[in-house]
RNA sequence: GGCGCGAUAGCAAAGCGGUUAUGCACCGGAUUGCAAAUCCGUGUAGGUGGGUUCGACUCCCGCUCGCGCCUCCA
């Protein structure tokens, strides 16, 4: 039985889908103006995560992640970089789904824009206002009157009292309460906006995932996920108006992923502490990264460095030798085989990754020692549910990330076959000196009883 | 000030009230021309002070330290 951690009640609990045998799940996705950084790269390998056990365990999934294209940060881009916002995000869409596809992540089911559902988010408002949960103030924003929500603060564990709006930021006068939210603001001059029965404006932030969610999953759905800084206020807001504007109860199962840090520090955008996905692939196979998020729990926090990396990078080398000793029966999984169900409790317990790691590394221990076909099969295809070990061995071993490899594969095999030779006369200084020389442009020669193999260090 | 999370061996990271986590690194052995890979063997980890218990890294309380949210952020 699979159970999740619910941010929601703070507790691992059973997860039951609203309808039996499907699950409707609705994450938070990007806000494109710049290029993904390594917490964007763990929120779409975690959930991803997420997904795939969800199919495999047998459910219909349908996966959402949205896409955020207008908003102040894009709008504030898109006029430094004096190009039009449709470019601008059109662009870091495209960026996206290249580092959603190197890092193996498969396409969400339906991925919404926030300026395709306008009249969603104004269907909406219109609801809360006649609820009367939302009041226009004479500047034309509409608001959201969070007093008037009983729950508020119920994911968040946060009472309205003692937050101190305010302290860290100027309170805008003309909300009812300081921690009131804007759900439209009224148009500004050289700024994008729709007409409304509100006035021209655009929408506030939250408004775009309650609309959303609702449209492509319904009123209630059963999972909603994103990281963690998005619990409080975005998700609050997002139930705010959702359960305010339907009546019912919005979501099931909230999950948060931890965030990424870099020196015991959250890495964001604020801090400016961030590296982007593409600077990271420069340097590791993208395969490495996704290993290196999937073997820490996706709520613990994740310290990243290249030393991080580079263990990451060591420790899948070796299921990927151990797959090459063996090559091997296509990916199959048998469940009731021992080490697939020490896998499969660890994934239901709410998605432990790390355990999961560790059982494939006591397979592919055995694997080594038992050269058998179909244990290699069994480690491709558990493997394969979290994403990992679908490329040949020797492919992984001896690929080059685009900064280092200076020496090419035809290289490598020349100076192979020239140290072959030297063997033969039993010239052990020339050849030690080819190994040695190798070595130092990071390649590792191993001799077997078939020739020399080759792969990067 | 409010709320929450965490502290595990050199590094990273899990489970578990009593029996090997796992990976990287390190050391010894086998193997090898020598290596590499692999196998075999080797680690008296659990912030600190109390408590519960026959027994606690694991449960409870205090303390210390670190982190996060309370503002846009994955």
């Amino acid at each position: 039985m699979l159970k999740i951690y619910n941010s929601l009640t703070r507790a691992k609990q059973d997860f039951v889908p609203i309808t039996p045998g499907s699950v409707r799940m609705y994450v938070c996705g990007m806000t494109v103006y710049d290029h993904c950084h390594l917490g964007h790269a763990r929120v779409l390998v975690v959930f991803d995560l997420v997904q795939r056990w969800l199919r495999a365990s047998g459910l219909r999934v349908t996966y959402v992640r949205n896409i955020t294209d207008i908003d102040d940060k894009i709008i504030k881009r898109a006029l430094e970089n004096k190009e039009s916002i449709g470019d601008l995000t059109n662009r870091f869409i495209a960026f996206m789904n290249d580092d959603a596809a190197a890092l193996g992540v498969e396409k969400p089911d339906h991925e919404p824009r926030a300026t395709e559902y306008v009249p969603q988010m104004l269907e909406l408002i219109g609801r809360l206002e006649k609820n009367g949960l939302a009041y226009q103030v004479p500047d034309g924003d509409v608001n959201f009157s969070v007093r008037k929500f009983p729950g508020y603060g119920k994911l968040s564990g946060k009472a309205l009292d003692d937050l101190r709006a305010g302290e860290r930021v100027d309170v805008d006068g003309t909300k009812e309460d300081p921690l009131d939210f804007v759900l439209w603001k009224h148009a500004r001059e050289g700024e994008p906006s729709w007409p409304s029965p509100w006035g021209d404006g655009r929408p506030g932030w939250h408004i775009e995932c309650s609309a959303m969610s609702s449209v492509l999953l319904g009123e209630h759905f059963d999972i909603h996920g994103g990281g963690q800084d998005l619990q409080f206020p975005h998700h609050e807001n997002e139930i705010a108006q959702s359960e305010g504007a339907h009546q019912c109860r919005f979501v099931n199962y909230w999950m948060h992923n931890g965030f990424v840090r870099v020196d015991d520090e959250k890495m964001s955008k604020s801090l400016g502490n961030f590296c982007t996905i593409k600077e990271i692939l420069r340097k590791y196979d993208p395969e490495v990264l996704r290993f290196f998020i999937l073997r820490a729990h996706y709520r613990s926090p994740l310290n990243y460095s290249d030393t991080h990396l580079d263990d990451a990078r060591q420790a899948l080398s070796r299921l990927y030798t151990a797959l090459r000793t063996a090559n091997t029966d296509p990916p199959s999984i048998d469940w009731d085989e021992p080490h697939a169900l020490r896998f499969r409790d660890a994934m239901d317990d709410d998605f432990n990754t790390p355990e999961a790691c560790a059982v494939l590394f006591d397979l592919a221990a055995e694997l080594n020692r038992s050269k058998s076909a179909t244990l290699a099969g069994q480690l491709r295809g558990l493997a394969g549910l979290l994403g990992l070990l679908g490329r040949d061995p020797q492919v992984f071993l001896q690929a080059a990330p685009s900064e280092g490899g200076e020496l090419t594969a035809e290289q490598i095999e020349s100076l192979i076959s020239e140290r072959a030779a030297a063997k033969a006369q039993k010239d052990y200084t020339a050849a030690d000196r080819i190994r040695a020389d190798l070595l130092s442009a990071g390649v590792v020669l191993e001799d077997g009883a078939s020739g020399t193999r080759w792969r990067r260090a």
